[in-house]
RNA sequence: GCCCCUGUGGAGCAGCCAGGAGUGCUCAUCUCCCUGUCAAGGAGAAGGUCGCCGGUUCAAAUCCGGUCAGGGGCGCCA
């Protein structure tokens, strides 16, 4: 037995007793004849002391400890001496009176301090990715995503779901995102993809009965990353029968609740929901950041007659002129607002007009060109009063005008501290919203055409089914997400389970029935034999467990991530293969060896 | 593909705007001292091609151009 105790599980209950422990040198403090070492391991940390009254041979073999190596320490644990006592850690009361000292391997002085918080640069945190997760930080992180996932699993087995694992070599898919592709070695030319998502073998579980699926499913998509995007990530796949809307929304609300409820101890009220069209008009976007006001205003009625022409104009071509008010920037220098103005057009702004709110009237570059009662009204309108700053956003296109503003919001909210400090254990600190009532297309500006918002799967509300023709932007979808804190959590949707109405949707796609049936055939074949009426969602895990732990980016609760670049740092991949490899899968690459980045 | 930020002994920073000797701080490392620390303390030492390439200049960490790496974002992500 290597060990009896845990380090980090020692309290005074266990003073008199003998203990065998197993860790890392955490620090050591060196006193001449009294040496400290913080011993560390999963359970936490305990001071032991090295003394030549407690074992002198023990004593001297500790003066060769350094950090981060691997010892076993026998010692007797005591009681702190008082005024010694460590409030800061769970062990602090106790420490370990070591007998004797036994080095289970040494460690090379490590690339950074495992016992600094001090941020370390990414890539130094990614190469060495074994080192970065001895840190508490990630340690946490990891315990904290463990815990969340099996919260979910122990709600799912209670609601009689069926864990089911679904194949990772499956069809490609042209549409969506990128796939990754796996060359088949049997099939020459032939090539298998890595799942984006279960989607259609969820689908499938629920033609084959299994009434109630879930799956900690891993995803991949070859797109560029961002903050809560990796190209392998995981998600919480959910199909269910029989059910519409209403009933997924129950049970992942439920879900959510449960988990917070046992893992965060926090009794988390029902979920906002807004619909999709209102949550684009006051916030700007489908994944509002509901914790601060700064609400997107419509100034259309305000400029529709106005001198100022590119305010007018945007309104006269079909456009819109919204605002979002920031208390108390009034004061805000000409060199902030250009750089707000600037800010506006990386976004896609053709511009962006602010306008001030002081003591004197109005500060707006467009002040000559308003009038009284027009500038009573902005500031009216903007829900503006003294001392505030209103950034006006005008596009014939309306979505940009949403896009641009909602960006903004959000950004200048978190740059300007309007964001609310709440405490992790407040229910207000978790704003849920549900956003439903998506409309099924969307209109593609730059190709002039409608294109479908979701999978070519999803559902339809049957009696906006009319507008097809009409008015497409009208047609709203089955279709659903959860965003909590202006992050998307979730995304789903009620299923077509009709085999008809899924051709017909493949056809508007542009997929000819004989390219649906090459592509679906498996899923309109399954159709054929009597499909339950089905939907489901899909929660990303590594966001929730990100904002569950109060970071920013996903990579901090993921054990071994990938780099913007989506490389690995620390393996290395991806890398090129030998001239072999590449020979028994039937592939020959059209980059020069020597320009091969590795 | 595009925009922005960052890159300075092993780690974290300052220095850069306004060019003048690799200057400074905290931690780590090495040697020595030290019996109650927990950010231990004290004395000393070692450690750098200022990411890389080029340009401007009498002179570049500093200014300019390019490039690489990491990060944030736009596009992309049905």
């Amino acid at each position: 037995m290597m060990r009896t105790h845990r380090c980090g599980d020692l309290r005074p209950e266990h003073a008199g007793r003998e203990v065998t422990l197993c860790g890392w040198v955490h620090s050591r403090r060196d006193h001449g004849g009294v040496t400290f070492i913080d011993l560390r391991d999963t359970a936490g940390i305990v001071q032991v002391v090295f003394s030549v009254d407690i074992d002198a041979g023990a004593h001297a073999a500790a003066q060769g400890l350094r950090s981060e190596y691997c010892v076993q320490v026998v010692g007797r644990v005591r009681e702190r001496p008082a005024g010694t006592v460590n409030e800061r850690i769970p062990t602090g009361a106790v420490e370990v009176a070591a007998s004797s000292l036994r080095v289970l391997s040494e460690a090379e002085t490590p690339p950074f301090q495992i016992d600094s918080p001090h941020e370390v640069d990414e890539s130094l945190r990614l190469r060495y990715r074994y080192l970065d997760l001895r840190r508490a930080r990630l340690q946490d992180n990891l315990r904290l995503r463990h815990a969340i996932i099996a919260a979910i699993r122990r709600f799912f087995d209670a609601e009689g779901f069926v864990e089911v694992e679904t194949p990772m070599l499956m069809r490609a898919t042209p549409e969506g995102a990128r796939d990754y592709l796996v060359p088949s070695r049997l099939h020459p030319g032939c090539f298998y993809a890595l799942p984006q998502s279960p989607q259609t073998f969820k689908q499938l579980l629920m033609v084959a009965g299994l009434d109630r699926y879930y799956q900690i499913a891993r995803c991949m998509r070859d797109e560029d990353l961002r903050a809560d995007r990796q190209p392998e990530f995981t998600q919480l796949d959910v199909e269910m029968s029989f059910v519409d809307v209403e009933d997924v929304l129950d049970v992942t609300e439920r879900c959510f609740k449960y988990v917070w409820r046992e893992v965060m101890g926090v009794e988390l009220g029902p979920f906002l929901r807004l619909p999709y069209a209102e949550s684009v008009e006051r916030f700007g976007t489908d994944k509002p950041d509901v914790r601060f006001g700064v609400e997107l205003q419509d100034l259309g009625p305000v400029f529709a007659a106005s001198e100022a022409k590119v305010l007018r104009s945007a309104l006269e071509d079909g456009g819109a002129v919204k605002a979002i008010t920031l208390p108390g920037r009034g004061s805000a220098s000409r060199k902030e607002l250009d750089a707000l103005v600037d800010e506006a057009k990386r976004l896609g702004a053709g511009g962006l007009v602010w306008a001030a709110v002081t003591q004197e009237g109005l500060r707006c570059p467009l002040e000559r060109h308003l009038g009284e009662d027009e500038k009573r009204a902005l500031v009216q309108r903007a829900g503006a009063s003294e001392g505030d700053l209103v950034l006006i956003v005008a596009d014939r296109s309306r979505a940009r005008v949403d896009k641009v503003l909602g960006a903004l919001r959000t950004r200048l909210a978190e740059r300007y501290g309007l964001i609310p400090e709440t405490d992790p254990s407040d229910p207000a600190h978790w704003r849920f919203v549900w956003i439903v009532d998506f409309p099924w297309f969307e209109y593609n500006e730059d190709a002039g055409r409608w294109d479908f918002s979701h999978h070519p799967f999803t559902g339809v509300v049957e009696e906006t089914l009319d507008n097809l023709e009409s008015d497409p932007g009208k047609v709203l979808s089955k279709a659903y997400d959860i965003t909590l804190n202006g992050w998307e959590l979730a995304s789903g949707s009620i299923r077509i389970h009709d085999r008809e109405l899924q051709k017909r949707v493949f056809a508007a796609l542009g997929i000819s029935s004989d390219e649906a049936e090459e592509r679906f055939g498996f899923l309109l074949d399954a159709f054929r034999y009597g499909v339950p009426p089905h939907g489901g969602i899909a929660p990303g895990i590594d966001r929730i467990v990100a904002l569950a732990a109060g970071e920013t980016n996903i990579r901090e609760v993921i054990a071994f991530p990938k780099t913007q670049s989506a490389q690995d740092l620390m393996t290395g991949a991806p890398s090129p293969v030998d001239a072999e490899q590449l020979e028994v899968l039937h592939l020959r690459t059209t980059v020069p060896l020597e320009e091969t980045e590795a």
